[in-house]
DNA sequence: CAAGAATCCTGCCAGC
DNA sequence: TGCTGGCAGGATTCTT
């Protein structure tokens, strides 16, 4: 489940294995994988081969490398749930879940898109002030030198919803998913379903501060085997099992008070929560009437 | 216009 | 043993 830590790493090794390198050829295996891209895998073809990446650049959960040639062009990688991106060699066996393939004229590593689900995908864009059109409402995420922490946190008590809510919504801050949500939750020892209205302009400063240290220590811990494990650029920061104080931890103890960590039902999803130090909001906003 | 629900997708696993 | 239903969830699309 890539996350804005995880994502980082896949840029940093797209960005120093598969950038000023001549591509050669561009395979779609799987449509599916290539839908957000007008014209499809043929366009996709026309627009990649003989160009190159320049470079690999990243705003919240999405990437997108620009063209050397096609400079007002990227190709746009949204990981989605299950994306990877592997360099492998170009005699290693298809990966069961393979999507897509790009080739290049130097006959090194090639770079593949694995996809078990499906969710996510490339698609060429035109870059328009140095963002691609389609990722324009993404707002900035928190280890972008351009966040603006107090913007984030009028627009956050702006909205008339639940805390947790928001910090999904990749338009008011970008980079967050279910999993550090519940971390930055936990850490700043707020219900995501407070109203976030309701929290204080400081309150929120905090939750937004630990959302980014908690990234932060993810991106540590990946970027330290990205380094050795470059092979395997695959979003997978090792951060999980070892880390996490909320998510996944039903029934455990809370690491700050003992009180068993209790899982709730969320948007479709399971939210992790201490019962005692992010205790449920008193009353609940009451129905317009 | 904004909030929230529905939707997409496949592997895995618990339960029968 | 093999089937089934539930679960995982990011982001777009649809509905209210």
């Amino acid at each position: 489940m890539p996350e804005l830590p995880e994502v980082e790493v896949v840029r940093r090794g797209i960005d120093r294995w598969a950038t000023e390198r001549s591509i050669a050829a561009v395979d779609v295996l799987y449509p599916r994988s290539v839908r957000r891209s007008p014209g499809g895998a043929g366009a996709i073809r026309a627009a990649l081969v003989g160009d190159a990446f320049r470079c690999a650049s990243r705003r919240g959960k999405y990437l997108w490398l620009p063209l050397s040639i096609g400079g007002d062009q990227a190709l746009v990688v949204h990981l989605g749930m299950s994306g990877q991106v592997l360099m492998q060699s170009v005699d290693a066996a298809d990966e069961k879940h393979l999507r897509v393939r790009v080739r290049f004229d130097d006959d090194q590593r090639e770079m593949r898109f694995v996809d078990q689900r499906t969710f996510g995908g490339l698609y060429i864009d035109d870059v328009i002030e140095g963002v691609p059109s389609t990722i324009a409402h993404i707002a900035r995420d928190p280890l972008d030198p351009q966040f603006d922490r107090d913007a984030t946190i009028r627009a956050i008590r702006r909205k008339d919803t639940e805390i947790k809510r928001v910090l999904l919504d990749q338009s008011v801050i970008s980079g967050i998913g279910n999993i550090y949500a519940d971390e930055s939750l936990w850490r700043s020892k707020v219900n995501g379903r407070r109203s976030s209205g309701s929290l204080s302009s400081s309150k929120v400063g905090e939750v937004i501060d630990q959302a980014t240290v908690v990234m932060r220590e993810a991106l540590a811990q990946g970027g330290t085997s990205f380094d050795s494990l470059y092979v395997n650029v695959n979003g997978e920061s090792g951060y999980f099992e070892r880390s996490l104080d909320a998510y996944g931890r039903e029934g455990e103890p809370c690491r700050r008070c003992g009180a068993p960590i209790r899982r709730e039902a969320f948007m479709n999803r399971s939210s992790f929560r201490c019962p005692r130090c992010q205790r449920s909001p008193r009353t609940r906003r009451s129905p317009r009437t």
